[in-house]
DNA sequence: TCAGCACTGTTATGCGTCATAACAAACACG
DNA sequence: CGTGTTTGTTATGACGCATAACAGTGCTGA
């Protein structure tokens, strides 16, 4: 580690001095120019000595404020999770808490949206390791990924709590799926993703949700899709969760405006 | 190009010389070598000298089959697609054709296993592009992906002839998306995907269970549901997709026997 | 005030990789 | 057996990551 502070323990009380913030900030800067050749190159690879030109300064001293490039790249990975998870967050919050399909609906779409806009952030998150990079064990990655993910749990949770949420149409034959979650881990709250425990049918359904989304997500974002028209693929997607929804128990959504906003 | 046949029209009858025989071989050897190192490290990077230290030659030798580093990615990821298509054929095919809903449920699970077993030629064709790798413009590597989704393509079409499919509990209010399908491409031989034309609700029912498959694949195989016993995904996995095949209009299986075979 | 030190940047250098050039051996074939 | 193609080699150049050694800046405390 090169750039992190000083101690886990020591006086985090101190307000950052000049110098910190001038750190952080270059800290920063170095993670936006990378970011910004990533995308204008459409790929997870960069170059030392090209954010540094782009930054008026020369490749070494980037080494000053992360170790390698893995250091580098965990810390863009962190900040990925961080931002899908608040984009998400951010969408589903605009639906009133007694609205649960469309708050769902709402954090689909963001899901998408954020994936079809991030294409590179998003490899970089649920992509493969990329070439060369090796994820720190149990590190911050992780543990940015939980947060994340909690907040498709919370809204599944919110709708328990509420008893909106119908039994899913998902079959569990002889119980199996319930009685491996309940062994486990106690009522579901798997170690992946943080937040309350919710029911075991209700985890299913939230799994279900996720995989439907992420699986357009991701092929639209890699290009996959790209032979039918936006409009036709927002149709389809629409219509996809939609149905997702109501497989999953959620209730049908009260205010059926589609959050469009580009 | 480098390793190619002479000409694409060039007396294709004449059988493969000796030398021609050896050089295939090669080729092949190569592609293999590349994908173990791949399979190795976990990654889709390589580099040419381990490629050729393992083959017992050095590094520029490698240059007489393949142009550069980006011609043989291309071949990886065309045997991968074509690879992904025949497991998925060969598991569907294994079901009898009145059964399309055990042919569903083989053709979902043999993506998902194919995805799980190899998740770097996964990551080859469904991710981002290779750092660097410029992918031909509609070149083999699209034309490959055609054939490989017409399997999918394939079996609703065969349900469909059939007349055993049900209409999909999908919604598709005012008729929106049958109407952009109907007005983008006639009756649904979209470009990517080869294989016969079928009817636009068929048509999003497939997609439905594609992006549902896929995005599970795709979760598990990168790791993003370690947390939970392969026991569990397992029944997860299956309950879902029984589910999706419902939703799409797919009888349901009748021998329904999982086709474990690990 | 000014000496000392931490911080941030530089240039110089080593190593490994992709890729090409120039050359040598093996092989097919008239 | 001799000639040209094929397949391999070594030598070389360009470039990227990473470290080392060094220099300038500014905070800090006797």
């Amino acid at each position: 580690m090169v750039g992190q502070n000083p101690e886990p323990g020591a006086e985090p009380e101190r307000p950052p001095s000049r110098r910190e913030r001038a750190r952080a900030a270059t800290v920063d800067e170095i993670k936006q120019t990378a970011m910004g050749l990533m995308r204008e190159q459409g790929t997870t690879d960069f170059r030392f000595s090209d954010i540094a030109r782009l930054m008026g300064m020369t490749a070494p001293a980037l080494y000053r404020y992360f170790a390698d490039r893995d250091e580098l790249l965990t810390g863009l990975i962190v900040d990925a999770y961080d931002d899908l998870g608040e984009a998400v967050a951010e969408a589903r919050d605009k639906v009133p808490l007694d609205d649960p399909g469309a708050r769902f609906v709402a954090v689909a779409e963001s899901y998408r949206r954020w994936a079809r806009e991030e294409p590179v952030r998003f490899a970089l998150i649920f992509g493969l390791p990329v070439p060369g990079y090796q994820a720190p064990e149990e590190g911050p990655t992780t543990e940015a990924a939980r947060r994340a993910m909690a907040q498709l749990k919370a809204l599944f949770y919110e709708a328990a709590q509420a008893g909106v949420l119908r039994p899913p149409q998902l079959h569990d034959d002889d119980g199996v799926i319930a009685g491996l979650l309940a062994e486990h881990h106690e009522p579901t709250e798997s170690p992946a993703i943080d937040g309350p425990p919710i029911p075991p049918e209700t985890f299913q359904a939230m799994l279900f949700c996720w995989s439907n989304v992420h699986g357009f997500a991701g092929l639209e974002a890699y290009g996959h899709l790209e032979w039918m028209p936006q409009e036709l693929r927002d149709a389809i997607f629409e219509s996809s969760i939609r149905q997702v929804a109501e497989v999953a128990g959620l209730p049908e959504p009260l205010a059926a405006g589609p959050s469009r906003e580009d």
